[in-house]
DNA sequence: CAAAAAATGATTGACGTCTATCATTGCGGC
DNA sequence: GCCGCAATGATAGACGTCAATCATTTTTTG
């Protein structure tokens, strides 16, 4: 009925061996022949041994130590996902992770590689971090690799390097997925979409214009991109006066950030004209507001949440040398205002004590 | 700097008494005076001490018994939530967790009752189970915990229940969720809604009615509602009927099963005309085939995969005697042809040897 | 066939917690 | 001042694994 788990010891007296040697083999020890590793992988597979997880973390008293490295500055978005780390990161105590969240300078592949280096040398287990498209982080990632660290990239993918796993989005899905929105939220009518990026040499932000542009083809046009620089008086300047110069936009695609630029010019919008379908991406408080006003239409979110958990989770696998992690894709998320979930009432909690 | 986390015997030592005493105090167990507890409370929270679960755990020989109880049938839906929980159960081994599905004839709540009473007398630590709305559910559902045992509600909620915890979603915000994206479809033009449930005496299905009658009026109407007893067959027939008898049915939302029927119905539409937008319940293989096929506009899905981690999540938290588990609601998700995730590729695996 | 090398066995302590038992101390009541 | 009880201390074994060490056996090699 409830018989216990197989232990090792029950393994090696199946095998017909010492415990000493089930250890080794099990361990990859070596100094075992050919036939008692065979043995002992027989008895492993009829008895469904599995190691303890539990037993051997607590004999090694080991301490996951793991670190998350944010691009710095006021983004909402990765505020959202710093917040969401430290939360996790107190419900892991527990379990003897020591998970702490830093941030670097964005856009500074020089400034990513010094902090990555200084984390290999401190003795860190596993790194998440949000990727740049450079070879010098390519090469910062191999060489954690080599050291043993666990590496996985973050939102932002690191397209050649050998980081363990991509927790992210696919750009162009999600532009897709916004395309896709667009053709039905258009009902077969001719349209124009005005898109607005942070700048198109950022590969995330090309990815999603891709996306959309093969789905909407050929029934409606795509205005001139606007590039924001992520910055809200930009965006709010750019749309504005792509909206006065062209009255045939129906519909608004802002793939970056500055929002709440984009935000300001359709809440001055007459009244009278209906206003053009807005998708924006990443739910965070601005977004939501503008959602629940009625000033948008959809938000395209990468939740932060589950990438988090992912991470978490997957840091924890490769630590352990357990099976190969999962890679299903994360799937972009459609928010609209009726399945906004409730606010996150996340506080931002510094350690109390050391 | 690598200091490793606060022990028990640590705590004692700072607290000026003995471990037994401790222990005593931390795990509740009396004949502690009030002086004492406080100043080893006190220690406690100085140290940021946190019980270390694996080590506990390992002494106690805790294996974790978890049983989810399912409907049976040959419904899609469930059929993949099984075989998520079976993948889950194995990946859990590691940690002690035996996580076991059971089936039992669905909407007949004398059945589950018997089945959740005899998994009670087994001495099983957590429960999941697909809740029906009936007092004699209520009733065990109240015993079970009454005897420690946790239990969680999946899928549909057993409203007056006090379950641990529902993780689902909310039904009626699924259903305002589908109007909304059809309110967006119609672009501003009038349009006439075919709904089709299962039965409107089945609670979640008449939810997503309500929700979807509350976002979509007054520019769209809502036709006659079709009732499918979430069968193939009497789907395609009430369907077919439906539009032949009313061209000016602009969209169709399938709020049940059965869907297969609704699919041969929209395969055998004349090319010539077009095609009203169509949105369904859950992705499974035939409803992720009619979209890929473009049949079908969109896929409105609760996302087993995360219900299934959160009910072992939460389970595992409720056996420990852990913070209270997390109750964020479940967000209904939208998939369209682009965002569709890739096939789950999960064979379903009886366990080779007890 | 002896010596060297390889393989295997046997055993031990540590990890942090839980549970149990028994010993000791302190204190109030009478 | 002694009894009884409550509070506290001291300690030990168990859980399953890991990482050692040392002893013993088997195999290979020259």
């Amino acid at each position: 009925m409830h018989d216990r788990p197989p232990t090792l010891a029950d393994v090696a007296q199946r095998a017909g061996v010492s415990y000493a040697t089930a250890d080794r083999v099990v361990n990859g020890r070596g100094g075992v022949s050919d036939k008692t590793v065979r043995s002992v992988h027989a008895a492993v597979s009829a008895l469904g041994y599995v190691r303890n997880v539990a037993a051997a973390n607590l004999s090694q008293q080991r301490v996951y130590r793991f670190v998350a490295v944010l691009p710095d500055g006021s983004n909402a978005f990765f505020a959202r996902m710093r917040a969401l780390f430290e939360a996790a990161a107190t419900r892991m105590i527990a379990d003897r992770v020591n998970l702490s969240v830093e941030t670097v300078a964005a856009f500074d592949p020089a400034a990513l590689r010094e902090r990555l280096e200084t984390l290999a040398k401190q003795g860190v287990d596993g790194i998440a971090v949000v990727g740049s498209d450079d070879a010098s982080t390519i090469n910062t990632i191999a060489a954690l690799r080599d050291s043993g660290i666990a590496v996985m990239t973050l939102v932002s993918e690191v397209p050649g390097s050998d980081r363990a796993a991509y927790v992210g989005i696919d750009n162009t899905v999600a532009g897709g997925t916004v395309g896709r929105l667009l053709v039905l939220a258009h009902g077969g009518r001719s349209g124009r979409i005005l898109p607005v990026v942070g700048a198109l040499t950022a590969r995330d932000h090309a990815d999603r214009l891709q996306g959309l542009r093969e789905v909407v083809a050929p029934e409606i046009t795509i205005a001139p991109v606007i590039e924001g620089r992520d910055r809200q008086d930009l965006v709010e300047a750019g749309v504005t006066q792509a909206l006065r110069a062209d009255p045939s936009i129906t519909a608004i695609y802002s793939a970056g950030a500055g929002n709440v630029g984009l935000i300001r010019v359709l809440q001055a919008l007459p009244a009278t004209t209906r206003r053009p379908i807005v998708v924006l991406h990443e739910l965070v408080a601005h977004s939501r507001r503008a959602l629940e006003a009625g000033l948008i239409d959809i938000i395209i979110d990468q939740r932060p949440e589950e990438e988090v958990a992912r991470v978490i989770d997957g840091l924890r696998l490769l630590a352990d040398r357990r099976a190969p992690i999962l890679t299903d894709p994360i799937v972009p998320t459609i928010y609209v205002r009726e399945n906004l979930p409730p606010e996150p009432q996340i506080t931002i909690t510094g350690n109390p004590q050391r």
